[in-house]
DNA sequence: CGCTAACAATTAGTGCACTAACTATTGGAG
DNA sequence: CTCCAATAGTTAGTGCACTAATTGTTAGCG
């Protein structure tokens, strides 16, 4: 009966909200990309169009598929999110390269030219959020383990 | 000349799309959420649905800007959400004791009761997630302290 | 060769999240 | 008491993120 009880008490208080991790990162999550806004409005960008720019600099041209794999999203998501950096004037699309189903996402000068604005950003933000790089780095470690926890168990449904 | 290739080189390296905390940040967000639908599904409750019934299961009735101001999200976003729940049969929502501008929102009795399946979903998650109560209690503290950090920073613009 | 299964991207539809604009109410200062 | 600034909530509009359905292309199998 004790015993039971305190199971009782332990599962109501994990029913806390501010007890909630989901809830501690989500907040995280919209907080640290808020921070980043006034940072890349002045480069014309919102915070999942700069992943996508990240990406392209790293290696251009590339598939639509190749970035959505990347940035762990949907080529649902990245498709309009593409359209809209056409319009900004920061990518290329063409269908080419001999496969007419796969697009090929370039970098047009101007979005080869923003990459200069943008290596300032790192530092910017590590320093608006008063972060040491060391900081920096153990939480990106942290949220490197979480993800692999969540690969393993939500993937494939464990038990069913 | 050194040192400034260096300082180049360093600036070139925090532009990698792996090594951006923000970039981790928002996937391990979206994959615990993620991780978190197939659970929640069986109450009928998105991932936002049950940070609000959190709230509730601790005090209800309460108005809707203490539920925005708890979840740290704007009302705009809440408004449509507690519309939602309400359709679901969860929550009520009444303009009422004595102040005709604020919203009286409070749970239905099937609301009250979906609590009693909701206290095992910590538990559950946890161990989907594969991750032990110090685990959690850590990153929660991680995520505490990065949310802190965005407070000083970016809520107002520093220099300007 | 022709058919079909797999694949790449887009579109449609729902729900979040945010800013800005708007409505309605309240409460306090003159 | 009256006006007016502050407050509470909603609505409009944009952009993300996801699932499911659709379109078009490719490649492989018989």
């Amino acid at each position: 009966m004790t015993v039971r009880a305190g199971a009782a008490r332990q599962q109501d208080d994990d029913l806390l909200l501010e007890q909630q991790l989901c809830f501690a990162l989500t907040v995280a999550s919209r907080s640290v990309v808020g921070a980043y806004k006034p940072v890349l409005e002045k480069l014309g960008l919102t915070h999942p169009q700069y992943l996508v720019m990240l990406c392209l600099w790293e290696s251009a041209p590339r598939t639509l598929r190749s970035i959505s794999e990347a940035l762990a999203q949907a080529p649902a998501t990245i498709s309009p999110l593409l359209r809209r950096l056409e319009e900004a004037g920061f990518v290329t699309r063409q269908r080419a390269d001999g496969n007419e189903r796969t697009l090929a996402v370039g970098l047009t000068p101007a979005g080869a030219a923003l990459r200069q604005q943008a290596v300032a950003v790192p530092g910017t933000m590590m320093e608006r959020l008063g972060l040491t790089r060391e900081q920096v780095g153990a939480l990106h470690k942290s949220m490197m383990g979480l993800i692999a926890a969540t690969a393993g168990s939500s993937g494939q449904p464990v038990g069913e």
